[in-house]
Parts: structure tokens; sequence; C-alpha cells
DNA sequence: ACGATTGTTGACCAAATGGTCAGGATGTAT
DNA sequence: ATACATCCTGACCATTTGGTCAACAATCGT
């Protein structure tokens, strides 16, 4: 493809194949999935190394093989989120417009929800039980990314572009009306009457999360900068 | 010690004995508690009967004595926190006030998630599992309750008392926004830095809540209906 | 005092749990 | 073809699971 052919020479050096890495990457690539899937539904205790298995279509000593032990699996598995997480995490600065960035906030965590619905419960299940793997993401990284946000949004505050309500709780606003549409999904079916919540739906909930949120924080809508 | 004669020979026509009942209602209490909270921990199948008996200070035969079963106790514990939920689902006319209305509901549904947290993560872990045993009280009972209280903020719409959103929609949002201080606590609590949340900071979320929503929602203030 | 109901619990069971391991199958590169 | 690493998996293990049961203790109404 390109000039590889240093690196080639460099590449197979490498104990053992490369297409034998293919195998492994597909088979560790199903195996995830499916532990996702088990774990989101029985949490961590509940969910079974055979059950992770079979939805996987595979031997459990295979499963054993790919992946050590239940423990590390598991924690694979909320490590693979947060990385998600942080994926959207992108910088925002005091000079942006409120409603933009609040708009892209709740469009960007709802379509988190939306596309891994059962990293989304996954996370809940481990936060339920009192996040014995993540007390540290929560007291670190995740504290001070929520940290940063509300002081820009106090400073959009004392600028007037919003009221002054508390940033966090914002934040947790945010949060819980976004996730829920993915950890509470068989509550919301059960009572919408449907059995999934299709992509008009969930542009629908964006945009009514949008409108109520923004103009319940009193935040103007974008505009032109006056001169 | 005291008088107790007479009392004596009137209530002990009960079948059995009375003190037996108190005996079976104290240790049920206590198991009951003591599940809730491995429940709410561990899930269903997480949850171990040892573990519950563990935390209840009882043999494990004891527990299955007074329950029947790990799945007879599940439900048991579902259908009590169903029924604290039902208890504060006070009727609502069209001819109430929307301020007052959903002031109470956010209220209210803060002090449950306050009250009972543990319910709250059991009933939490219920649906994120799939609601297995809920199925029929999601599609039921609580879907007619949301159907009804859906339409008089039609209504309510439809007079101009509150913008035209949907009615659904806003329902979910307020439980989740509440629901999140139970469910999450452990990730309220991290970013926090606290290792409990107040009744000051629960009175200050449901203002907050209060203030956004309706404003959200374009509900005007409760007010002296004119003329 | 006495028979009956209720409460208590250790011993026990088949099944499932997470995990190990030996031994063979499958490939890959030379 | 040979050597070597990866892949695969059934057999096996100690422990835990939900649940039963029989024997015993406590309390009750009479």
């Amino acid at each position: 493809m390109t000039d590889v052919t240093e690196t080639e020479t460099l590449q197979p050096v490498r104990p053992g194949g490369e297409s034998n890495g293919a195998t492994r990457e597909r088979n560790e690539r199903e195996i995830l999935e499916a532990a996702e899937r088990v774990f989101a539904r029985f949490g961590y205790r509940g969910a079974s190394v055979q059950a992770i298995a079979e939805e996987a279509g595979l031997p459990k000593s295979n499963v054993l093989y790919y992946m050590g032990n239940k423990r590390g699996l598991y924690v694979r598995l909320l490590e693979r989120m947060m990385a998600r997480w942080n994926a959207l995490l992108d910088d925002i600065s005091v000079e942006d417009d409120p409603a933009e960035v609040l708009e892209a906030f709740i469009r960007s965590k709802m379509q988190l929800s939306r596309q891994h619905p059962e990293g989304s419960r996954l996370f809940a299940a481990e936060i339920l039980g009192g996040a014995p793997f993540l007390q540290g993401y929560l007291r670190g990284e995740l504290r001070e990314w929520v940290r940063t946000r509300a002081r820009i949004f106090e400073q959009w505050a004392e600028r007037g572009l919003m009221d002054p309500v508390d940033p966090v709780w914002l934040i947790f606003l945010i949060w819980s009306a976004t996730q829920h549409y993915a950890d509470f999904e068989a509550q919301v079916l059960g009572i919408m009457g449907q059995d999934e919540i299709s992509d008009a739906d969930v542009e629908r909930i964006t945009r009514f999360l949008t409108q109520v949120i923004l103009k319940g924080c009193g935040v103007k809508p974008p505009s032109a900068t006056p001169g």
C-alpha cells in the first residue's frame, strides 16, 4: 500500500504469525461484544463466564484463553467504554456559544447512549453497585472534567449568556436525561408500547431535551454576536 | 407487670400465637431490608441468599424459612417498591395549576429516591436487566398512569398554560433527573467529593430541577387565577 | 402441665461457579 | 517438510449456588 518495505522487514520480527493476530482480533471482538451484553444484563456477579461463552458461541475455555479471567474481561470492557466517553469530550471555551455547546453536548451524549446501549448499561450497572471498579475514575478524571465545564458555565452566567444555575447539577441533568433512554430502555418501550426506539424517536427526543434544557437555563439561542 | 389481664383474654383469640406474629414481623422486616440492599447492589442473579442472610445476621436456612425462596423474596421487594410508587400517584385534574402539580411531582419523586435509595436501585437494576419481572406492570398499570397524565399535560398546553412539549418525554425527563440521585449516587458523590448527599443538597437540587424544568416547559408560575 | 404451633439451624444435595491444564489441532515461515 | 507459535477444548478441581429436611428449641392457648 505505502512504502512499508522497511517496516515489513522490521515488523515480522514479532513472535508468531501476523494473520494469527487477525484470528485473535476477530475472536476477541466477538467475545467483548457478547460479554458487554451479558454484563449489562446481569451485572458483574450475575454474569457467568459460561453465559458469555454461549452468547459468543464459543466454549468457556476459549473465552478464558483470550481474556485470562472474568475480572480482566470486565475491566477491559469498562475501559473501552470510558475511552468512548473520552472521545466525545472535546474541549470547550468561554468564547464558544452556550447554545451550540449545550446542544452538541446533549446530542453527542444521546448518540453515545444510542450507539452503545449495552456499554451504557454496563456502566450504569457498575455505578449502581457502588462503582467498585470505577472509584478512581470518578474521583479523578471525570471529576476534573466536570470541574472545568462547570467553570465555563459559571462564566457564561456571569456574562449574562445564561441563568446562574448550578453547573454541576446541570451536567447531571443532561447525563441522566440522555442516559435514561439506554438504561431504562425496557421501561421506555413498555410504556410507549413499542419494541424499539427508532432513529426518528431519538431525533425528536434530542430536540425535546435541547429545547427544554436550553430554555430552562435561559440560554439565548445561537445568534450573530453583536458588534 | 401491668394490668394486661383483660387484654390477654381478648387478643389471644386470634389463631396461633400473637407474639409469634411479632417475631415473624420483626424478622421479615430485617430480612427484607437486608435483601433490598443486597439485590440493589448485585442484581437478582448476583445476589446470593447467603449474602442476604449474612447482611441480616441470620442463618441462610432461616431466611429461606421466612421467604420460601429467592425468587419470592425478590418479587416481594419489587411489589413493595411499586406500592410506595403508587402511594404518591395522587390524581390530578386539568383544573389544577400546572406549576404546582409539576413541582409536587418533582418533589415527591425526589423524596422517594431519597427515602428509599436501595429500593430505587433495586428497581433500576430490574429495568436494566430488561425488566423480566416487571414487564406486566410496565405495559399495564404504569403505562395507563403515564397516559392519563400525558392527556392532562396536553390539555394544559392547549389552554396555553405551558408549551406544547411531548408530555411522555417530559415525564421521562422528570423520572430520570430525580432517579439519578439514587441510582448514580456513587457517581454523584465521587464527583462532588462528598461521602453523602445532605438534606440541604436535596432541597437545592429539587429547587434547581423545578426551576429549570418549569421554565423549560414554559409553565407560568403559580398565580391567582384571573377573573 | 401439655399438646400444638412457630421458630431455628446444621447437615446435606445436585447443579453451577471461576479457573487450570494437558494435549491436540491449525496454521506460518523457512 | 520441519519447527514453532498460536489456537482450541474437554476433563477436571475446589468452592459456591439455591434449596430441602429432619431434629430441636421456644412459645403459645388451654
